[in-house]
DNA sequence: ATAGGGTTAG
């Protein structure tokens, strides 16, 4: 009421009944203020500050405004605003805020909007909060606004619920509602109810709201439907194929996300730093050590880019090249946690846990705080390198030292490290008492080691329990099976055999990759298509006739140790990894590491066959397989024989 | 005035 009298002492109008009773919602017209003389310089003044950007002058410009009570039109203030956004000035822009409030007029939609998205980028949620609940009149920007604020926030409940009270209030979303909303997904069943809204009202054709389909469909892991949604545009801008590559590399299809990439440059787009990322990343899970390195030449000139060097770092621990991955290390001009967790993690997994450790250090002393991924990183580290008491040293204060909660992957490296130490009962004893529930994967650390330290009892429990959480897990069927095998217990054999025929599980033929010359080579366990097949056996048998010299014996039992289900003799002598390793040596010259990719794990008759074939051929041979690194060097094993 | 894409573990 107070702010009606002083706008009765400029302008004087004659009250109508609309402006008695609803004095906010029906402002007067403020060219009246203008024409105004003795006011009109002073806004003049303070419309020019505005518009020259010059933020103390406009503030105290609007001060003096504030004082004779005269007011300026939406759109200098929004200017105004754009001012302090632009130079972070907080505080200035909630004295605009007041000052727009004050008026007796009732801002107009637009400018509260205005105000509403300061707040926002002031990251000053409860404000903008606050603001939006004093609206008298929301429009599908007001609401868009606050979505968009809290799904960037990752409060998703808040941001769906903000679409159901828009909806209910009957303002309808637009594109960028849309686009903002989908990122708020709960849940496929969520998505596919928003996909359908898009759908009726026809917004499915705006690239914004494709990308953000084709990226929402592929974090929720349903890649058929990504692609499908982009397949069927017929125009699309970058971010539509960096959405799509950067889907296929994320739901592991490194091979699809390769080729979108390569359709992307025939249709003349040039890729950037986020196209790039998600290439480093399907080189990475491909372990293709050569095509990353072509990309490292092209993202020269994004080498301050954060992310990017954080991918290539990545790519190069996970192909196995330290070297690289240290050499990007140590010049990058900014490093965050994960490019610390990543070289960490990455020193770790292949073998050199004392320099992930030292590495530790240093991030202690002079990097960012430690977070979740790290710790894993360490506890590995001290897992590999048998460090006990430094492992449970650091599992022990995590809480206390770095603020973190010891979650199920911590457990699995503290059973880990356990296990390597043959302290199987103390494993057992941790895996009861876990805050946390045990998942197939923390059961399959404990079984790695039973199976080292030959506990067949104990083994046939952790299996029982992978069963039960994984019922489709071909290799711990195999390796139960196998179990019972050694001990005779044929009943018990055929009672596998027979859940696996019921449940329809199959077991996936092993096979292994290997670059060279630009191409890939697949082998796959009793597949003959690889055109070299014939001399690769021959030169197989070469060189396995040289190492029985030596005391290689490829009839080893490693019934608990074969998660492939290869072992017998003819098919063990066969593994896709031998075929790989002559392979390699046939057609890379003797300085060059032969690196290989496995889709299972590592058979120890193979560990063995590599440690013999590395010390008696003089080569390096690396070895990923799904969860370890294995450097084979003059006769020993970077896992140090346990994995 | 409001919108979409990239990196660490599992």
């Amino acid at each position: 009421m107070k702010a009606i009298s002083k706008l009765k002492c400029i302008v004087t109008p004659q009250p109508s009944v609309e402006t008695v009773f609803t004095p906010l919602l029906r402002p007067y017209s403020l060219t009246a203020v203008a024409k105004l003389p003795e006011s009109s310089s002073l806004i003049d003044e303070f419309t020019k500050f505005c518009y020259q950007r010059d933020l103390p002058k406009a503030m105290k410009a609007m001060d003096s405004m504030q004082k004779q009570g005269i007011w300026a039109d939406s759109i200098t203030y929004s200017e105004l605003i754009k001012c302090c956004l632009a130079r972070g000035a907080v505080e200035q822009g909630k004295l605009v805020h007041k000052h727009v409030f004050s008026t007796g007029y009732e801002p107009k939609t637009f400018l509260i909007n205005i105000l509403l998205n300061m707040y926002v980028r002031f990251n000053l949620l409860g404000e903008a909060q606050k603001l939006f609940d004093q609206m008298p009149e929301r429009n599908v920007v007001s609401w868009t606004t606050m979505i968009s604020a809290f799904s960037n926030a990752k409060l998703n409940d808040k941001a769906l619920g903000f679409l159901i009270l828009m909806l209910r209030e009957g303002v309808r979303p637009n594109m960028f509602t849309y686009s903002s909303v989908l990122r708020a997904c709960d849940g496929l069943p969520n998505l596919r109810q928003l996909h359908c809204s898009i759908i009726k009202t026809g917004l499915d054709s705006d690239v914004f709201v494709r990308s953000a389909l084709i990226d929402i469909y592929s974090k929720w892991g349903e890649l058929q439907n990504a692609l499908r949604i982009f397949n069927e545009m017929l125009t699309g801008d970058l971010v539509v194929w960096n959405s799509i590559i950067g889907g296929s590399a994320q739901n592991s299809d490194g091979d699809g996300a390769l080729n979108l990439f390569k359709s992307m440059k025939r249709a003349g787009f040039l890729p950037n730093q986020a196209t790039l990322t998600s290439v480093l990343s399907a080189c990475t899970g491909l372990a293709l050590l050569e095509l990353g390195r072509q990309v490292h030449v092209h993202i020269m000139k994004f080498n301050r880019d954060l992310i990017l060097n954080n991918a290539l770092l990545d790519m190069y621990c996970k192909c196995g090249s330290l070297e690289d991955a240290n050499f990007v290390f140590i010049r990058m001009v900014e490093r965050d946690v994960i490019s610390w967790s990543t070289m960490i993690a990455g020193l770790a997994q292949n073998g050199y846990s004392g320099e992930a450790l030292k590495l530790f250090e240093s991030m202690k002393v002079s990097g960012p705080r430690p977070n979740y991924i790290t710790i894993l990183g360490v506890l590995f580290a001290c897992s590999h390198a048998g460090l006990v008491e430094d492992g449970w040293y650091y599992f022990r204060l995590m809480k206390e030292l770095f603020g973190i909660d010891p979650g199920r992957e911590h457990y699995g490296c503290i059973i880990d490290l356990l296990g390597r130490a043959g302290k199987l009962d103390k494993a057992v004893k941790l895996i009861h008492e876990m805050e946390c529930k045990p998942d197939a994967v923390t059961w399959r650390t404990l079984l790695s080691a039973c199976r080292v330290h030959c506990n067949v009892e104990l083994a046939i429990y952790a299996a029982k329990q992978i069963l039960k959480l994984d019922p489709e897990d071909a290799g711990t069927y195999i390796l139960l099976s196998n179990i019972y095998a050694n001990s005779q217990r044929w009943e018990d054999v055929a009672e596998v055999r027979r859940i696996m025929r019921v449940r329809g599980v199959r077991k996936e033929p092993g096979c292994s990759w290997i670059e060279v010359d630009k191409w890939i080579h697949a082998f796959i366990l009793g597949d003959n298509s690889h055109p070299q097949i014939d001399e690769i056996s021959r030169q197989l048998n070469q060189l396995i006739q040289r190492l029985m010299g030596v005391g290689y014996n490829p009839d080893s039992n490693f019934v608990l140790q074969d998660l492939e289900g290869e072992q017998r003799e003819d098919s063990l002598r066969y593994h896709s990894e031998k075929l790989a390793i002559v392979f390699g040596m046939m057609r890379l010259s003797g300085e060059k590491t032969i690196r290989i990719r496995k889709n299972l794990r590592i058979c120890g008759d193979c560990h063995v066959f590599a440690k013999l074939v590395a010390k008696m051929e003089h080569r390096i041979i690396v070895i990923r397989d799904p969860i370890r690194y294995h450097h084979f060097h003059d006769g020993v094993c970077s896992c140090g024989d346990y994995w």
